[in-house]
DNA sequence: TCCGTCATGTAAATGGTTACATGATTCG
DNA sequence: CGAATCATGTAACCATTTACATGACGGA
C-alpha cells in the first residue's frame, strides 16, 4: 500500500479504535524502509510508492503488538462534563447525553454495515474472526452507551 | 485543595475517565492564579498552599467544559491487537481477551464500591445525580466488555 | 480546462508524560 | 529514628497533530 492508502485503510477499518496522521505515517515508513522492515516498489499505476511488509517486519510487528503497554491515560470529555454537571445544569447535561446517544446510534448502524461487509468478503476467511470480534466490540460499546443514556436521563430533574 | 490533593482527588474520582500529571497541574495552577481564576492561601495545617476557585474561575470553567472539543483520537491497544489477531494466533487472543475481561470485572466491583460511597455521602446531594451517572457509565462499559468477551471468546478456534 | 482525488512530505507547535530533585511532616 | 506520605516543582523528552506546500492524474 502507499502511505495514502494506509491512512485511508485505517480510517475505513479500525478508525474507531486507532488513528494515525500523515505526519506520522510518512516519516515512519521511511524509517521502516531503512530498517528493512518494509520494501517499496513504484506502483504499477505509475504514481506513488507501494510498501510491502517483509518477514523481518512481520516479526517486529508481532513483538510490537504483544509488547503494547498500557493505553494512554483516559480523556473522556463527556464524562468530564458530566462530572462537573452541576456547573452546567441538568438541562444541558440531558442534551449532551442525548447528543452522545445519537452518535452511538449512528455508530451502531455503521458497525452493522461493516459487519455485513466483512462477512461477505471472500478470501479473508482467516481474518474474519478477528475483524468480526473487533466490530462486535464497537457494537457492544455503542449499545451500552445507548442503554446507559436511557437509564440515567430520567434521573436529571428539570431546572 | 493543594496541587497534590487535586491529583489525588482526580485519581480517586474520575480517574477512570480523565487524568492529569503533576507536570501539568502545578504550572497551570500558577497560570490560573496569575489570571485570577483561583486564589491561594497557606493551608491551615501549615504546609502546602490551598487553592480555591474564584467566581471568574467558575465562569471560565463553565465555558471550558461547554466548549470541550472532540476527544483525542482513539488508541485502543486491545482492539489494535485483535485487529491484527491473525499475526498472534487465536490462543493468544483468547488469553488477551480474558485479561481484559478480568480487568473489567475488577472495575465493576470498584465502581459498585464507589457508587455506594457516593450514595452515602451527605452534604453533596446536588452532586449525586452527576456523580452517580458518571459511575453508572463506567459500570455499563465494564459490564458490556464482559458480555462481549463471553460472546466472542468461543468463536476463536484452537490453534 | 478545471476540479477532485491521489499522493508525498515538512515544520512548527502542542500537549503531555516521565523522571528527577527537594524537603517537610506524621506515625509507628 | 526511619519510612511513608504530603507537597512542590522543573527539565527533558516524546509522540502527535496541524497546517501548509506541492504536484500528478483522471474524469466531467
Amino acid at each position: 500500500m502507499t502511505g495514502y492508502e494506509i491512512h485511508q485503510g485505517i480510517e475505513a477499518s479500525i478508525g474507531h479504535f486507532w488513528s494515525e496522521s500523515y505526519g506520522q505515517i510518512y516519516p515512519v515508513l521511511k524509517d521502516l524502509e531503512a530498517a528493512g522492515l518494509v520494501t517499496a516498489d513504484a506502483a504499477a499505476s505509475g504514481r506513488g510508492r507501494k510498501f510491502t511488509i517483509t518477514e523481518a517486519g512481520r516479526v517486529e510487528l508481532r513483538q510490537l503488538l504483544v509488547g503494547l503497554g498500557d493505553p494512554p491515560p483516559p480523556r473522556n470529555t463527556l464524562l468530564l462534563q458530566l462530572f462537573f454537571g452541576r456547573e452546567l445544569g441538568p438541562e444541558w447535561c440531558r442534551a449532551r447525553i442525548a447528543e452522545a446517544r445519537a452518535q452511538a446510534e449512528e455508530q451502531l448502524t455503521h458497525f452493522d454495515a461493516l459487519a455485513a461487509e466483512v462477512a461477505a468478503e471472500v478470501g479473508y476467511e482467516e481474518q474474519q474472526v478477528y475483524w468480526s470480534s473487533t466490530i462486535a466490540f464497537g457494537r457492544a460499546m455503542a449499545a451500552a452507551l445507548i442503554a446507559w443514556a436511557d437509564e440515567v436521563t430520567p434521573t436529571f430533574g428539570v431546572d
